[in-house]
RNA sequence: GGGUGCUUAGCUCAGCUGGUAGAGCGUCGCCUUUACACGGCGAAUGUCACAGGUUCGAGUCCUGUAGCACCCACCA
C-alpha cells in the first residue's frame, strides 16, 4: 500500500517495484481474478468474453532488448484494457529454447574453459545447457516484472517443458502419419562451422565482391570440328575455327570443379549447338563429362557455358536431376576436400583449395581470364559462415498441403494482418514456399521421434517403447533400435506455441476458452519464420487459426535510425532507461564481450559523446508511454531518449495535478457527492458549471478516441489523445478554471459540483491511462478512489471507462470555447507586450446579446484567467480609448495602452495580424467567387466558407480601424520613440504618412 | 529480376473516408501566479520530394520520375 501522504516528488523507482509486487502477490494477473469487472454486466460486452495473447517467447537464456520491451508494452496495454473491460483475460508468458543460439552460447562458455563440446557426451552437454538455463533464466522474468507486464506467471511455459515436448512429439507423429513429414537425401543449406543443416530462412544472402573465373575445359577429340569459345566478340568465327579444342566455362566457385559431372549450354545457342553430346575432359581429374543442353543456361552470361556440379549447387542439382547426372560430393562436412579430390588437394579447406586449384589451372594454361564479380554469398544467420549446399539425409515437412489452408485463412479474413499490407508479404512468401527442412544436427532441442533398426528401417513413434513395438511387429521379434540423433528446428516447436502452451494435445479448459487467441503482436521480421508456421500448424492440429489478428509493428532503432546491435555499440537496455545507469557502467556494458574488440575505442567515444552523464532514471511509465507514441505504422521506429524525458515530465505533471486534486478532495471528502451521482448527471443538472460539463464532454471525446485507437492498434494516437486531454485540457484549463470555485469561500453548491467533477473526471482519466502507465495510475488511484466513493482493490480490475458516461455537450463546448478565446485574446496582447503579469482592464466593444449573457456568466472567470483588473462593456456610441485589440467573433477586446503598451509595438502586432487575415480573406473570397465551388461543393462546406468569409471581413475592418487609430498615436510618440520602435512599426508609420 | 515502404517545421513524427497544415523536442521573449520551473503565458518556422492527371477543391486519390530504406529470388 502506498504511503498515506502523497510525496511531493514523483519517484518511479520507489513506486513501481512495490506496486508490481503487490499486484503479483494479490494474483491479479490470472484470468478472472477475484474482483474482476464482470463482462456480462457491462453493457455492450459479449457474454463469457475471453481475451488472450500469447507472448512471442524470447530466448530463455537471453535478455530483453528494446524491441521486446516495446512489444511487451503493446501486449500489456491490450491485456490490461481487455481485463478492465471485464473479459476473462490471459496473457500467456513463456520462453523459447532457441536451439542453435543457445547451444552456441554454451559452446562458447565451454571454449572459455578450454573444452570442446565434442569432448563431452551429449548428455553432459545438454545438462550444461539446462544448468545455464537455470542460471540465466530468471533475467527475463525480472525484466518483464520491471516493465509491468501483467502476464499470468502461474502459466509460464518453456518450449522444452515436458508438456510442450509431448506436444512437439505428438505434432511430429501426426504429421508423419498424414504423410506430411518425410526423410530424404537432398541438397540442403549446410553450415560447415556449426555442422548442421539450416532452413532456407536461416540463410541470409548478401552481395560480396568475388571473381568470375573463366576456365578452359579441353574438348575430348571427336568427329565434329573442334571449337574454341569464350570470345564473345567473335562467337561465330570461333565456332568455325579449327583451333582445338576447349570450352570456356565461367564460375564463381572453381573449387567445385572437382565435382562437375557435365557442362551445360543453351540448346538454342548457335555457338555450341554442334557440341551438344560431345565431351570435355575435366581438368585436374581427367574425368570425361558430357556437354548437355538445358534452357536454364543464359547464353548472354559469362561464356554461355556452365559447369554443372549437382552435389554442390542448387541449380546444378536440379539440372542434374533433369539429365540424370551423377552426384559427386567433394567436401567433408566441415567443407574440406574429401577423398574424391586428387590426393594433393585432400583435406584442404575449401578456400585454400580454391587458391591451389587456381594455381594449378594457371600452371596448365587453363585460365582464360579472371573478372571481378559481385555475387550473392549465402551465410548462416547465426554463424556467419558461408553456407555450403551439401548432400545429406534430413527430415522435411511437406509444406504444400499445409500452406493452402493457411493462405485461405488470410484471404478469407479469418486472420487479419494489421496493417493490412503485410498480408501481401505473407502471400508472396506462402505462394512460393518450399518444403521445410526441420532436422538439425545439434544436441540442444527436441530429439526427433524416429528410430532405426540395423537394416535402416525407420520407426516414427511417440516413444521408444512404441517404436520397439512397431519394430517387433515388423520383424516378429525384438530388434535393437537407435534413435535419430538429430533435433528439430526451434521454429517447429514455436509453431505450436499458441496451443501447446494452453495444454494441447490434451483438451484443457484453457484451450477451449482461449484458442484461437485474439492477436499476435510481432515484428515483420518473423512473419515467415513464425507467423506463417503458426497459422499452418494451428490449422493442421486445431482446425482453427491460432489468432484472429496479427499486429505487425515496426522495428526499434536508435535515435539516428541505426539498427541497435552489440557490434555497433548503440544498444540501449530498457532497464537502464527505467532505472538509469552511470556512464562508467554504460561504457563497460557496451564494450564488454565484443566479437571485434578493436571497436571498443570508437564505441566508447560515441557513447561518451551521446551520454556524457550516463542515462538518467526515467521510470517504467515514461518508457511505456514513449513506446506507445512510437507505435505508428512506420517500419522503422526511432527511439530517442529525449522523448522518454518528455514523458517523464508528463508523469510528473500527472503526479502534481494529482497532488492538487487530492489536496482539495481530501480536505472535505464528506462534502463530495458520490461518483455515481456525478455519473448520473448526463442531463447536466444546474449545479454543474459549464466548465464541469465541458471537461466531462472532452473526457467523453477522449475515451472515444482512445477506444478507437486501441481497436486499430494505433497506440500512438491513443497516447496523443491522452496527453492532449491531460495536459492541455484538464491541467491547463479545467483545473485553472475551477480553482476559484474550489476555494473555501466559494459557493457551496458550485464547490461541490467542481469537486465531484474533478474527482470523477480524474479518476476516470487514471483508468483510461492505466494500460499505458500502469504504475503511476495505480499509485494515485489508491489514494483517490476512496475520496470519490469508488470501491475496488486495484485500478487493474476497475472497469474500463465508457464514453457513454460522458456524453458530448456541444453547448458547454461552445461556452468554454468562447471563454478560452477571450482569455487567449487578452493573453496574446499581454504576451506580445511582455506584460503578462500585469493586471489590466479589459474593454469590450460590439458586444451582442449573446456575448453580454456570457459575460454575465463568466465575467469573474475571465478576470481570473486573464488577470484583469476590471471588465467594462463599451456603450454602443462610446469612443474607445487607445487600446491594443483582439477579436473574438464580433466581439472586440480592448486593452487600453495607457502607460503599458508602446503604440509602435501594437502597430507591428496589428500589421502582422492583418496580413495573415488578408491571406485567408483572399482565399475565402476566391473560393466563394468560384461558381463551380458554390454549385458543386456540399452545402455545409459552402456555408462554412461563407461564415469564415464574414468573420475575415469583420476582422479586416476591425483591424484596419485599429491600425488607423494606433498609427496616429505612434506618430505622436514617434520623435522620442523612434529607436525603440519595432522595424515593422516604423515602416508602417512611414507608409501611413501622407 | 520481383515485391513493399518512406519523402510534411531545424530534428522525430501524426494528418482517418479529399474541404482552414498539427504535436513533441529544439529556438526566441516574458514570468518564482498558493499542483507542477520536470512549470506557466506568448511567439517564430512549411513551394507537404518532383512532374503530370482526376476534381469546384489534392499533403490526402491516380500515373510517372527521383532519392532513401527494406524483403524475396537459383543467373553460373
Amino acid at each position: 500500500m502506498p504511503p498515506a501522504e502523497m510525496p511531493k516528488t514523483y519517484s518511479p523507482g520507489e513506486i513501481e517495484p512495490r506496486v508490481y509486487a503487490h499486484w503479483e502477490a494479490a494474483g491479479y494477473f490470472a484470468p478472472g481474478a477475484p474482483g474482476t469487472p464482470d463482462a456480462q454486466s457491462a453493457p455492450g460486452a459479449k457474454g463469457e468474453a475471453h481475451y488472450c495473447i500469447v507472448i512471442p517467447p524470447p530466448n530463455v537464456t537471453g535478455t530483453l532488448h528494446m524491441g521486446h520491451a516495446f512489444q511487451d508494452t503493446i501486449m500489456d496495454a491490450l491485456t490490461r484494457t481487455h481485463r478492465m473491460r471485464g473479459e476473462r483475460t490471459l496473457w500467456q508468458p513463456g520462453t523459447d529454447h532457441a536451439g542453435i543460439a543457445t547451444q552456441m552460447v554454451v559452446e562458447r562458455q565451454l571454449e572459455a574453459e578450454g573444452i570442446r563440446r565434442t569432448q563431452l557426451s551429449r548428455e553432459a552437454f545438454v545438462e550444461r545447457v539446462w544448468a545455464w538455463k537455470e542460471q540465466s533464466g530468471g533475467t527475463i522474468g525480472r525484466q518483464m516484472r520491471r516493465l509491468g507486464a501483467s502476464v499470468d506467471w502461474s502459466r509460464e511455459r518453456f518450449t522444452m517443458d515436458a508438456d510442450l515436448s509431448r506436444a512437439v512429439i505428438e505434432a511430429f507423429v501426426r504429421l508423419h502419419e498424414r504423410g506430411l513429414i518425410y526423410r530424404g537425401k537432398r541438397l540442403v543449406n549446410w553450415d560447415p562451422k556449426l555442422l548442421t543443416a539450416l532452413s532456407d530462412l536461416e540463410v541470409l544472402s548478401s552481395e560480396e565482391q568475388g571473381s568470375l573465373w573463366h576456365l578452359r575445359y579441353p574438348l575430348v577429340p571427336g568427329d565434329a570440328g573442334a571449337v574454341s569459345t569464350g570470345s564473345p566478340e567473335s562467337p561465330v568465327a570461333a565456332a568455325t575455327s579449327a583451333t582445338p579444342g576447349y570450352l570456356v566455362v565461367a564460375t564463381t566457385r572453381p573449387e567445385t570443379l572437382l565435382g562437375d559431372t557435365a557442362v551445360a549450354v543453351n540448346p538454342h545457342d548457335e555457338r555450341y549447338r554442334a557440341l551438344i553430346g560431345r565431351r570435355v575432359r575435366l581438368p585436374l581429374t581427367g574425368r570425361e563429362i558430357p556437354i548437355i543442353a538445358d534452357d536454364y543456361v543464359d547464353p548472354a552470361f559469362g561464356s554461355g557455358c556452365v559447369k554443372i556440379t549437382p552435389a554442390h549447387d542448387f541449380n546444378d542439382y536440379a539440372i542434374g536431376r533433369r539429365h540424370d547426372l551423377p552426384l559427386i560430393n567433394v567436401f567433408t562436412p566441415d567443407a574440406r576436400l574429401n577423398d574424391a579430390a586428387p590426393e594433393a588437394l585432400r583435406g584442404l579447406p575449401r578456400f585454400t583449395a580454391r587458391e591451389r586449384i587456381i594455381e594449378q589451372l594457371t600452371a596448365q594454361g587453363l585460365i582464360e581470364r579472371i573478372e571481378p564479380h559481385m555475387l550473392m554469398i549465402p551465410r548462416g544467420d547465426r554463424s556467419g559462415e558461408v553456407i555450403e549446399p551439401y548432400l545429406t539425409d534430413q527430415w522435411y515437412v511437406s509444406i504444400a498441403a499445409l500452406a493452402g489452408p493457411a493462405i485461405a485463412a488470410v484471404e478469407s479474413g479469418r486472420v487479419r494482418f494489421v496493417p493490412e499490407n503485410w498480408s501481401k508479404t505473407y502471400f508472396q512468401w506462402m505462394h512460393n514456399i518450399q518444403d521445410w527442412c526441420i532436422s538439425r544436427q545439434l544436441w540442444w532441442g527436441h530429439r526427433i521421434p524416429a528410430w532405426y533398426d540395423d537394416a535402416g528401417n525407420i520407426y516414427v513413434a511417440r516413444s521408444a517403447e512404441q517404436a520397439s513395438a512397431q519394430a517387433h511387429a515388423r520383424h516378429g521379434r525384438d530388434v535393437p533400435l537407435r534413435q535419430d540423433p538429430d533435433v528439430l528446428d526451434t521454429w517447429f516447436s514455436s509453431g505450436l506455441w499458441p496451443f501447446s502452451t494452453l495444454g494441447w494435445p490434451d483438451a484443457t479448459p484453457e484451450l477451449a476458452s482461449f484458442y484461437p487467441t485474439d492477436v499476435l503482436v510481432t515484428g515483420f521480421d518473423i512473419i515467415f519464420f513464425w507467423v506463417a508456421r503458426m497459422i499452418m500448424m494451428g490449422l493442421a492440429f486445431m482446425d482453427e487459426v491460432p489468432f484472429r489478428a496479427v499486429y505487425v509493428h515496426g522495428l526499434i532503432r536508435d535515435a539516428e535510425g541505426q539498427k541497435m546491435s552489440k557490434s555497433k555499440g548503440n544498444v540501449i537496455d530498457p532497464i537502464d532507461v527505467i532505472d538509469g545507469i552511470e556512464l562508467p557502467a554504460l561504457l563497460a556494458k557496451r564494450t564488454a564481450g565484443l566479437m571485434q574488440p578493436h571497436l571498443a575505442a570508437s564505441i566508447e567515444r560515441a557513447t561518451r559523446r551521446q551520454f556524457p552523464n550516463g542515462i538518467a532514471a526515467h521510470g517504467t511509465d515514461a518508457l511505456r508511454f514513449t513506446f506507445a507514441q512510437l507505435a505508428t505504422q512506420s517500419r522503422d521506429l526511432r527511439f530517442d531518449l529525449a522523448r522518454v524525458d518528455a514523458n517523464r515530465k508528463f508523469c510528473n505533471k500527472l503526479w502534481n495535478v494529482a497532488r492538487f486534486a487530492l489536496g482539495t478532495l481530501a480536505s472535505v471528502a464528506q462534502e463530495v457527492p458520490s461518483a455515481a451521482a456525478a455519473t448520473a448527471t448526463a442531463t447536466a443538472p444546474p449545479m454543474f458549471s459549464a466548465a464541469d460539463r465541458w471537461i466531462r464532454s472532452r473526457l467523453g471525446a477522449t475515451i472515444e478516441a482512445v477506444d478507437q485507437a486501441v481497436a486499430e492498434y494505433r497506440f500512438d494516437l491513443a497516447a496523443s489523445a491522452l496527453y492532449e486531454f491531460t495536459w492541455n485540457e484538464l491541467c491547463d484549463w479545467y483545473v485553472e478554471i475551477v480553482k476559484p470555485a474550489l476555494r473555501p469561500e466559494a459557493q457551496a453548491e458550485a464547490r461541490a459540483a467542481a469537486r465531484a467533477t474533478l474527482g470523477s473526471v480524474f479518476e476516470t482519466l487514471l483508468r483510461l491511462l492505466h494500460p499505458l502507465m500502469p504504475f503511476i495510475t495505480e499509485e494515485i488511484w489508491q489514494r483517490l478512489a476512496p475520496l470519490v466513493g469508488v470501491t475496488g482493490r486495484t485500478i487493474m480490475l476497475a472497469p474500463w471507462p465508457r464514453a457513454a458516461d460522458f456524453p458530448r455537450d456541444a453547448e458547454a463546448d461552445a461556452e468554454i470555447g468562447w471563454v478560452r478565446a477571450v482569455v487567449e485574446g487578452v493573453r496574446q496582447i499581454k504576451g506580445e507586450m511582455d506584460i503578462a503579469m500585469r493586471r489590466v482592464p479589459l474593454l469590450l466593444g460590439h458586444a451582442g446579446h449573446a456575448e453580454l449573457e456570457r459575460l454575465r456568466r463568466h465575467g469573474p472567470l475571465l478576470s481570473y484567467l486573464a488577470a484583469l483588473s476590471e471588465i467594462r462593456v463599451l456603450a454602443p456610441d462610446e469612443a474607445a480609448p487607445p487600446a491594443a485589440v483582439a477579436l473574438v467573433g464580433e466581439l472586440t477586446l480592448l486593452v487600453p495602452m495607457a502607460g503599458l503598451i508602446e503604440p509602435a509595438s501594437e502597430l507591428a502586432r496589428l500589421e502582422k495580424l492583418v496580413q495573415k487575415n488578408r491571406q485567408e480573406l483572399a482565399r475565402a473570397r476566391a473560393k466563394l467567387g468560384n461558381q463551380e465551388f458554390v454549385h458543386n461543393a456540399p452545402a455545409d462546406v459552402v456555408t462554412q466558407e461563407r461564415e469564415r468569409l464574414v468573420d475575415f471581413e469583420r476582422r479586416e475592418v476591425g483591424l484596419e480601424r485599429q491600425i488607423q487609430q494606433v498609427r496616429v498615436l505612434a506618430q505622436q510618440s514617434e520623435p522620442g520613440e523612434r529607436r525603440g520602435g519595432a522595424a515593422g512599426a516604423t515602416r508602417a508609420s512611414a507608409e501611413g504618412a501622407p
